[in-house]
DNA sequence: TAGCGATATTAGGGGCGACGAACTTTTATT
DNA sequence: AATAAAAGTTCGTCGCCCCTAATATCGCTA
């Protein structure tokens, strides 16, 4: 499975060019370890790739300065994305996928769905705007609400907030215990207490008290209530 | 896209063995030639391919004779034929695609579902026995009931059949064109005159008369009525 | 049975995407 | 500023899957 019709990009490349756009998003320009952790791929895999997607004009390349996509690039990016965050609903909703197990299945699909599956799939669940995490969908045209959100490992003490987003990159079972928790996009949440030093936190999630660790804490993003 | 969970076999190597087990099932051998033609690529391709597949233990090689699948090899053939079948189904039942859109999205799908997926989707449609085109749907076991089927050019004149099946891998514009005629699978067909040297064949499908050619007419599978 | 055409294979090569080992550049530390 | 650590790159290699050109084998017909 290299080519698909339209625009032929291959899995790996579309991976990559996803990764960049997350990790830029987040830190201003993707270095070349961060793309090789995100990827669980050697360093020098990444060398050589990054050169390749510079051959093709869909990043600038800074030697030993790190990467940026160009418009081109975040195209593709953005409709990679697209493809995976319609695919989760789609599990979810059409398809009884609990929401722990859509991401390595939508990892696989958006590589191999054409762009009418895509739309077809939008379409009869009512066009989603936020993938079952709370991760925005990007439109047909590429556009994308990024909200700005805290983590909730760093929300004051006693300040009323609710779940946005949680990060769903990370394993299946930290997944299925916020899920336990009550920590879903919706939730109401407030820290009641904090331990020092990066120590557990005590939380009220829908009223219910809840402990959690840090790193926990660190997949779950939040807005303050207004 | 390379590894699926659980099986890691590669895109290629699912459709060389599918095209083998078709080859296989209707010339008892496949041979070299007609694997390079089915899956369009240069002969010298296949005989290195093949090589790899006997490696692994998937077929047996018979040096200028021809190439026969193990059980292991047969099992993953048929394994990606329900996939490729369910998947058809599902995007004609549950989106709505056009039956002569399906197959080549289900061509890129088959190597990139999950066990799971596929088990949901052939449960959301109610388990479906055949696929769009009439051909039947392997077993999560692996069993395949083939019927038999005379193929319409072969059909006695003023017998009466129904079709059963339409070969669903020629181009789309064939089937759209088979539909126009409602030459597709349940209908009621009966030959009421036939051109000589294999000329076209003057046809009644549900009550209504058609004009066929015959590589069309060997496009349809039918049963004579009992 | 000798030869010819069809079929299959070997030989050699290329792109992609990954790797480890060795080296260079940048950054942090003292 | 010297140097150690961290980050990035180059180099050589490998497996997969494809190609073309050249060669070998099969099977049929004269």
């Amino acid at each position: 499975m290299t080519a698909r019709p339209g625009e032929g990009y291959t899995a790996p490349v579309e991976d990559y060019l996803k990764a960049i756009y997350e990790i830029e998003r987040a830190s201003g320009a993707a270095a070349n370890s961060e793309i090789a952790d995100r990827l669980a791929i050697a360093p020098p895999s990444v060398s050589g790739m990054v050169r390749r997607l510079a051959d093709q004009g869909l990043l600038e390349h800074e030697r030993y300065r790190g990467v940026r996509l160009t418009n081109e690039g975040r195209r593709i990016a953005l409709r990679t994305l697209r493809r995976h965050r319609v695919i989760e609903c789609y599990l979810t909703r059409a398809l009884g996928y609990p929401w722990d197990r859509v991401h390595d299945e939508a990892e696989r699909l958006e590589h191999a769905s054409s762009d009418e599956l895509i739309d077809r799939m939008a379409t009869a669940i009512g066009e989603p705007t936020v993938d079952p995490h709370g991760a925005p969908i990007p439109t047909r045209e590429g556009l994308i609400e990024e909200r700005a959100l805290a983590s909730l490992s760093e929300l004051e003490p006693l300040t009323m907030a609710h779940v946005v987003r949680v990060s769903d990159d990370d394993d299946a079972s930290r997944l299925r215990y916020l899920a336990e928790l009550g920590l879903v996009p919706g939730a109401r949440v407030m820290v009641t207490d904090r331990a020092p030093f990066d120590g557990p936190m005590v939380l009220r999630v829908d009223g219910a008290e809840r402990l959690v660790g840090p790193n926990l804490a660190a997949m779950v993003l939040v807005e303050r209530a207004g």
